[in-house]
DNA sequence: CTGCATTTTGACCAACTAGTCAAGTTTTTG
DNA sequence: CAAAAACTTGACTAGTTGGTCAAAATGCAG
């Protein structure tokens, strides 16, 4: 949908020029600080400009309305965050894999907790941008998953569990430590921004899960 | 801090009449709502007042400003949503108390999605109308429950786990199905509304965290 | 270096929104 | 039942905000 800007033909090739590349950069990246912080009404597009160093009408210049700006980083993120759970492999180890995805997820939740803030903040309000993402996108994924871990468990790799609910549980708790950030510092303190805390959160939460979802005969 | 309407003398008393009741509670009511679904900034008073029946002017009569309705209700809710965490018994079995904890906290994710909503809004852009509150009452109740279960670790009675990480833990994956629940219903559809839904969730998650903070030899 | 396309901006507007106010209506009370 | 208190509202204001526009500045291809 995001239109770029204006161009010499109305034929399809949509060239962008150097200048455009770094606008266009510049504006998305002062809009996720914003909008994640303040959310999509909470940010006035004023606020974005001079984050981004521009005047107003100039950052209108390359997205005409706010809305693109927010469906753009929407997209632009949702990809990135979903790579995780599509590198799952059906033929590797269960335990090794989810373990491997719920670091990959924490990692994810320390280095892009904006990324995460903006996407939770969109679906709390019940995702009016994103809805037909989720059923076109995110469901076939998941679904495709739950095959996967439902074969495990058959095999006896996995305790019995329900694919789709272990899957929640491990999204809420990784991105727990992006969304809440406030309320986990709030409690935690000065501990959060210590060296090894992604460790130690990493290991807490891989050996309840982990174990949680250990065959047990 | 939320003044009530005018009174006769200006000592201390506060008396509440009848309609003051009624109609405090209706907006109140009105704003959950709001409030839950499109945050501080999205929502209006014009809004609020619609739903609550009343003119614009007769609501402010009530709150003199927006803020007042907002803060009353986090205020409101936030001491309900934290009494099954003070239950805890130091002196119960620990996997029954934890159990009977989480199944509590699934029941109030179902029940009262919208304060989990306005409370997930809140915490997520900063918390700032509550940050007082996180440190001076939710951090004292987590650290002495923090120490429970560190004794129970201690006695053997549950693996090894922090303490912090397993609340965070527990938080995160029930009321992730009050927050994220558009997400939840876009990926297992119709079954969500069904009714055993909520002790299907709950065994799922008991099963989990139980067996993953289970003493192990 | 010249002419055209791209980029930038100050000034502006219309819609919206939090909050005010004075004048009315209803409820309570002595 | 009359006066006082409590409640209600239409009309309004001042500030904010998303978006427009025409004109100026800059970049760039030949």
């Amino acid at each position: 949908m995001a239109k770029a800007a204006k161009q010499k033909t109305n034929s399809a090739p949509e060239k962008t020029t150097r200048i455009q590349e770094i606008n266009r950069r510049l504006i998305l990246d002062a809009a996720l600080d914003a909008f994640s912080t303040y959310g999509f009404r909470g940010t006035t597009i004023d606020q974005i400009a001079d984050k981004a160093g521009m005047s107003k009408p100039n950052l209108l210049y390359y997205f005409p309305r706010k809305q693109n700006i927010y469906v753009t980083l929407l997209e632009e993120t949702l990809a990135e965050w979903l790579a995780p759970l599509a590198d799952i492999d059906p033929e590797g180890d269960p335990i090794e894999q989810l373990r491997k995805y719920i670091t990959l997820k924490i990692k994810m939740s320390e280095s892009h907790p904006e990324a995460s803030r903006l996407f939770a903040n969109e679906v709390l309000h019940g995702a009016p941008a994103i809805s037909d993402f989720l059923s076109k996108h995110l469901k076939p994924l998941v679904d495709e998953k739950a095959v996967i871990i439902r074969r495990w468990v058959g095999e006896g790799k996995l305790a019995p569990v329900d694919p789709y609910h272990l899957i929640f549980m491990i999204w809420a708790t990784t991105q727990h430590y992006a969304d809440f950030d406030v309320q986990v510092r709030a409690i935690m303190g000065s501990q959060v921004g210590r060296p090894g805390f992604r460790e130690q959160t990493a290991q807490a939460v891989l050996s309840i899960i982990l174990n949680g979802i250990r065959p047990r005969d």
